[in-house]
DNA sequence: TATTAGATTGTCT
DNA sequence: GACAATCTAATAT
């Protein structure tokens, strides 16, 4: 486990580092209606170049936090009704991110099942996707650019590393190119 | 339990 | 005008 400090120097090292160590760690997301947060089990690296990347296409508008320094967040709107997170990582103008694809509810669970209008479903499935992380966390458009490592609203907060043997890196899901890069980290446990 | 098809909005060419 | 780093629901085994 790490400081903020030490996360920041993971998150300079590179979006496949990165990836691999921010498996266990915690997001955190303080609002009004109380701390929403929950452990990282499921990452994603992109680097820039990686065709597969919003930042492979060079700098534009929406992916401009993507090139900012290593700790920013970056959300982008999918398909017009999903928002995802990602961790920005290695340094500005690099373009290097991490997605976090799912996470595990940790705190103010009740809370992410109001918002999502989740109906006595298993927690476990609160938050196993891109989309959903957002969702029940309460990360929007709005956090966009912010710092994760700068005490925001949303905060990347270090955590246990999980054995090394229960990492398991796999190919990508969801997406068009590029698909079969053994860039997905899953913290699988037993 | 696994697999297939549809929905929906912003951004880029 | 077309595409996109997805989710949910419904159907088949």
């Amino acid at each position: 486990m790490a400081n903020d400090e030490g996360l920041r120097g993971i998150l300079e090292a590179g979006a496949v580092a990165a990836a691999a160590k921010l498996l266990g760690c915690a997001i955190e997301h303080h609002a009004r209606g109380g701390l929403r947060s929950g452990t990282i089990v499921e990452t994603e690296a992109y680097t820039e170049d990686d065709p597969a990347a919003h930042s492979f296409v060079g700098r534009t508008a929406r992916t401009d936090p993507m090139f900012r320094r290593a700790g920013t967040l970056y959300v982008y709107l999918s398909y017009g009704i999903h928002h995802c997170m990602n961790v920005v990582c290695a340094g500005e103008g690099r373009g290097e991110a991490v997605l976090i694809r799912a996470i595990e509810p940790l705190a103010g669970t009740d809370a992410m099942i109001e918002a999502r209008g989740w109906r006595g479903k298993p927690a476990k499935d609160l938050a196993n996707g891109p989309g959903k992380v957002c969702q029940a966390l309460g990360v929007g458009l709005h956090h966009n650019g912010g710092d994760l490592l700068g005490g925001g609203a949303v905060r990347l907060v270090a955590g246990p590393s999980p054995p090394p043997d229960a990492i398991v890196v796999t190919p990508r899901i969801g997406i068009t190119k590029a698909a079969d890069w053994p860039r997905r980290f899953v913290w699988k446990r037993k």
